[in-house]
DNA sequence: GTACGAGGTTGATATGGATCAATTTGGACG
DNA sequence: CGTCCAAATTGATCCATATCAACCTCGTAC
């Protein structure tokens, strides 16, 4: 089943994790150079899906966690009643499938936002090796443990933020993540529409709008479309901690 | 530093994992019978908390999981305004602490809601363990996964439920977990008070309140208090997909 | 170039639940 | 058994944001 190791390595199809310019965000992070070629081993690399796209499907077999590689996804469930809520947004170095790693399907389902590529990381080959490597086993729970923590820090904009509140965090998170891939943390293009903001943050979309237009004319962001230029990063995190300065009397 | 294993096995004090009653929910869970004790060599059995006391504190270091043993328990953030955000509530058998793996401190304060007794597992024995033992791997990546997804169910039920559905929806959750344990599933009492479930909600007080009488005059539920009866099951149920149909056209 | 449709913006109105205020209940304790 | 304080309930009012409706913008196809 497991092709041969020397054909994988060689081919010039599948780009190494040593080379990968991610390798500082993505899993490779935990591993020691030395190790690398075992994650290499498992990882199936460079697939690639248009805008639209879905990578994995809510309630379709949970085979393997997919690191982002370039482009950017959005994970959403899906209701019953067909009603969709946006879970996350993945940008390139983050790794999406966590939430399914109970029940035997997917959670929820990953769309690409954009032309996407990921690498996949069979689970089982996966889970195999971090019970061989510590830091690998250790990162993998440091990741989880962060995505609960995001969620619940979702939870807690959605049931305590105002709609400004919501709009400047995420502003503010989506700036901290291209910065830790060395690109401006200023100037950048959301990678999604407005409904899927206002989706995720618990909005409807014509309030996004408002609050993108307000923003600009109070000068704390230029927006054209989905370019967005943050201009006074301090008065936004103003605006994210203003609710709790007001609890504090 | 490991005490001697026979001391701590023979010590009265410390109740093993074979005789817990809540060994096939717990940790156990996934562990074969013969693997038990090497669980049992890691767990500091026993700690009993009075209610309000913290189990452990938001940004102190991080040292260990919590398995609830008898009692319940309540995880909350304080935001730098001093505004507390009610994360989860955990009942016997569950796990505290997941939300803590990434970072030197705790993520979250834990409060017993009650007289509370606990297990500890202090997380580098317990990861050391889950590298040797697959399986007990493979549970804790599930019990993660697993509150991702809780915490995104509540996500969603802030974000696009009203009041009632959301109280529906915990006073079924609360059933469903009662009934995990072999207890009535429609006759139990809540361990949390108003205050509690409206934040975790993400509503006022007084909005619990009158949906806690709205659905008794609907004849849905009996409260008095804390003691809670649900008289038609189903009907709650109905109340909490009621907005998933109407999404469906 | 023009037509089309999806996505985005802006305006007017409605409403669920927050907030403020008053009262009641219940449990802990002397 | 009464006292006291926190928790819970009930009522009246207000507001942020949803909703409904109209319009605009831009990219794509022909």
């Amino acid at each position: 089943m497991a092709q041969a190791i020397p054909i994988r390595k060689n081919s010039p199809l599948k780009a190494s994790c040593h080379e990968c310019s991610l390798s500082n965000l993505c899993l490779p992070l935990a591993v020691e150079e030395n190790d690398l070629e075992r994650l290499e081993d498992i990882v199936q690399q460079g697939r690639i899906f248009n805008r639209g796209e879905h990578i994995f499907d809510q309630s379709t077999p949970f085979r393997s966690c997919f690191a982002v590689k370039s482009g950017s996804i959005k994970t959403s469930i899906i209701t019953e009643g067909g009603e969709e809520q946006v879970t996350g947004f993945f940008m390139p170095g983050e790794l999406v499938g966590l939430d399914s790693m109970s029940g035997e399907t997917y959670a929820c389902t990953a769309k690409a936002l954009e032309r996407t590529s990921v690498c996949e990381f069979p689970i089982e080959k996966l889970e195999e090796l971090t019970g061989k490597m510590p830091e690998l086993q250790h990162h993998m729970y440091h990741l989880m443990s962060q995505e609960i923590q995001n969620s619940h820090q979702l939870a807690m904009l959605l049931s305590k933020n105002t709609a400004e509140e919501r709009i400047a965090a995420l502003l503010l998170s989506l700036s901290s993540r291209f910065q830790r891939r060395r690109l401006s943390p200023t100037n950048f293009s959301l990678p999604m529409a407005r409904n899927d903001i206002a989706n995720f943050l618990g909005l409807a979309v014509e309030t996004v709008s408002r609050v993108f237009t307000r923003f600009q004319n109070q000068g704390l962001i230029r927006a054209r479309g989905r370019e967005v230029e943050l201009l006074d990063v301090e008065a936004l995190q103003t605006v994210t901690r203003e609710f709790s300065r007001q609890g504090c009397q």
